[in-house]
DNA sequence: CTACAAAATTAGAATAATTTTAATCTATGG
DNA sequence: CCATAGATTAAAATTATTCTAATTTTGTAG
């Protein structure tokens, strides 16, 4: 099997229906760019499909979400990220470069008590400062 | 003193001069509203001061930012909020009324290993589901 | 096949939050 | 007072996202 058969047996698992366009853009998601934006996404995929419409990756990004295939990650404010690494963690972005780099997080090692007091449906955890590449400049 | 007199000098020790509109917004973060938008700040003092600008709202929000007097805090995508609280701390928004709840968290006792690699300037942590209230409806 | 319905995609307009610009106002120190 | 820097303002511009309505594609029953 290939690398896209993978993917699109992925999906349909999922029970999304693995349209060109959505494979295309999971298959970024999953081979290329790890955080990219709506944008970054359209940009990357209209050269190969040109007529693609910056509404299809805002349309299947939620599709994506809301069959949990991703998750929408909200560092910088006034633009949404799209994470498809389901299981929990943290990130980094650096205010630099501006790369972010997934966090390992326990989520059960933290134990905020004052949570037992809300039924929870999803963590965010994200840090800033300099990635090493930028402090050793 | 009065309550104004000293959030005045406040903003002053932190290298803020105190015009009345800086004043005021800093009054609503402390004394009203939680964790406010800047439409909320706005919509909420307009009454009072009839020529104040949304931008006058931005404006002071970064510059408090800056001045360390507060976090901008990006929970829902597409809405800044304000939070005049310093304290390292995380956040709790009901799915279902949208309110945001203080969680106490300490970073310390987290020991995320993987975050020694990097120069850390800013840690935000939070959590969506349903809170108390809601739960009993 | 072919026709039809449902689903997906699209372009472009609309909306919402924020930033920018340039003008006006205010406070302060000489 | 006056000059100057800083603060505020209204309005326009920008950016990310959503909405709308039309078009295209897909799947299916005849």
């Amino acid at each position: 099997m290939t690398n896209s058969e993978i993917l699109s047996n992925y999906l349909k698992n999922h029970g999304v229906k693995p349209s060109i366009q959505r494979l295309k853009i999971y298959e970024i998601l999953r081979n290329n760019v790890t955080h990219p934006t709506a944008d970054e996404i359209f940009n990357h995929l209209v050269k190969e499909i040109p007529t693609l419409s910056l509404a299809t990756v805002y349309n299947t990004m939620h599709l994506f979400e809301q069959k949990e295939l991703v998750r929408i990650i909200n560092i910088e404010n006034h633009q949404a990220r799209f994470d498809w690494n389901m299981k929990p963690h943290g990130h980094f972005q650096c205010n630099v470069c501006g790369t972010i780099y997934d966090i390992e997080i326990d989520t059960n090692q933290m134990n905020i008590n004052e949570l037992d007091e809300y039924q929870l449906e999803e963590s965010h955890f994200y840090f800033k400062g300099l990635c090493k590449t930028c402090l050793n400049k």
